[in-house]
DNA sequence: TAGATTGTTAATCGATTAACAATC
DNA sequence: TAGATTGTTAATCGATTAACAATC
């Protein structure tokens, strides 16, 4: 476990795509690459995939390239999907319910030990392997079960209250689905957004974006 | 409708993200925002604020600030909220009904006019007020209504073959949540990817990072 | 008018790309 | 050895920040 410094932004967020492409590859039997290949594949540049791999340290070998399975493998390491981080859920409706059965948590580091919500119809229903408990009780579980990061999948408006008991419970790694901006109340908290509004929005002003080149390109 | 040139990636991201503050700040009834208060809200600079509105033109007055509603309304036209593109719904597992019901598009400028699935349990059941279609009716459904976006809540595997249909039926912008990566199969089609699995990679990555910076500070 | 805050230009900073020596 | 491809430094490009004149 090395604790590598300075990485950007930029390199972070492109890690774990790194990490898709290179299992992939590992599926169908390709044992070696170079930066040449993943870039026609991905999109970056051979540079800037040199570049990035390289604030991590030297895992190619000149003259050969890489290799599929440590390459993935060191990725893997330095995103700490080797870790066993315990989350749980808060919010067992639609989109918590889809989280908690769609996501391969074990792979990416975490396993899921909780699901919370505070209906009286979805308290002690099972979601894939777990019950769903009284949110009442978090911080009996919480204080029985060591806790690392807890996942918000209920409306903005419960958000602000529910991360104020988690966080004087000591769980402070958030992923976040709610709108609510988390970084308001704490600044010693780690958060994951998901905004599907924002990436909605996005689409939508992309679309008209190229809709309206059309018509300027009409015009002339 | 205006075209906006050369508008870079940073900012448009950022759009959403001003959308959001600005309409909380219009319902509370603020009337009035200067970029420095935004800044202290948002956690950009004042300079960046400035300078992001100012690719669209000068919504501001000078030694006032900005009018909260109209700067709002300015935003939503510029993402193109205005819009009532038609989307239909690919997949009614739990990922796709959360999206379905959770999401309100018509304030994203578009609707959801038809969902999905090839699963005989899932085909004629209700999700809002839309019946889930067999798969097989896309050709018929998309030649007679209208449809511009389609939302992809199936597994990646399913997602080439569907994608091919409604590229020949004209429906070329899309919605990703899959982990299928479309940009390799056209290259005249718009995609916005929800990446579930990158975000939970990318929080345990800051997760170990700061507990790794804590023990490297712990062995000092 | 004086004070405030924008719009916009210039300076800085950081990230990406290009180039090439090192080396397998 | 010759060819290939990395690791790494230098050059370029673009985005962010700072500064300030314009102006409400």
């Amino acid at each position: 476990m090395h604790k590598y410094e300075n990485i950007s932004d930029p390199v972070i967020k492109r890690l774990p795509r790194y990490y898709r492409f290179l299992g992939e590859l590992l599926e169908k039997g390709v044992t070696r690459i170079s930066s040449k290949q993943l870039s026609d594949k991905m999109g970056f540049t051979a540079s800037q995939i040199r570049q990035d791999l390289n604030c991590f340290g030297g895992f190619g070998q000149q003259g050969y390239g890489y290799s599929v399975e440590s390459l993935y493998n060191e990725i893997g390491n330095i995103l700490g999907l080797d870790h066993n981080y315990k989350a749980i859920l808060i919010g067992a409706g639609n989109l918590g319910k889809a989280v908690a059965i769609h996501m391969s948590f074990e792979k990416r580091g975490f396993s899921l030990i909780g699901i919370f919500d505070n209906d009286p119809a979805k308290i002690g229903t099972t979601i894939r392997d777990l019950t769903v408990t009284d949110l009442d009780d978090l911080e009996k579980f919480c204080t029985e079960n060591k806790t690392d990061a807890a996942i918000f999948c209920v409306p903005k408006t419960a958000v602000a209250a529910i991360a104020a008991r988690l966080h004087a419970l000591g769980v402070k790694n958030y992923w976040n689905f709610s709108h609510y901006d988390l970084t308001i109340d704490f600044d010693d908290i780690i958060v994951e957004n998901v905004h599907l509004n924002d990436s909605l929005m996005i689409l939508c002003y992309r679309i008209s974006d190229a809709n309206d080149a059309q018509h300027l390109s009409e015009d002339q």
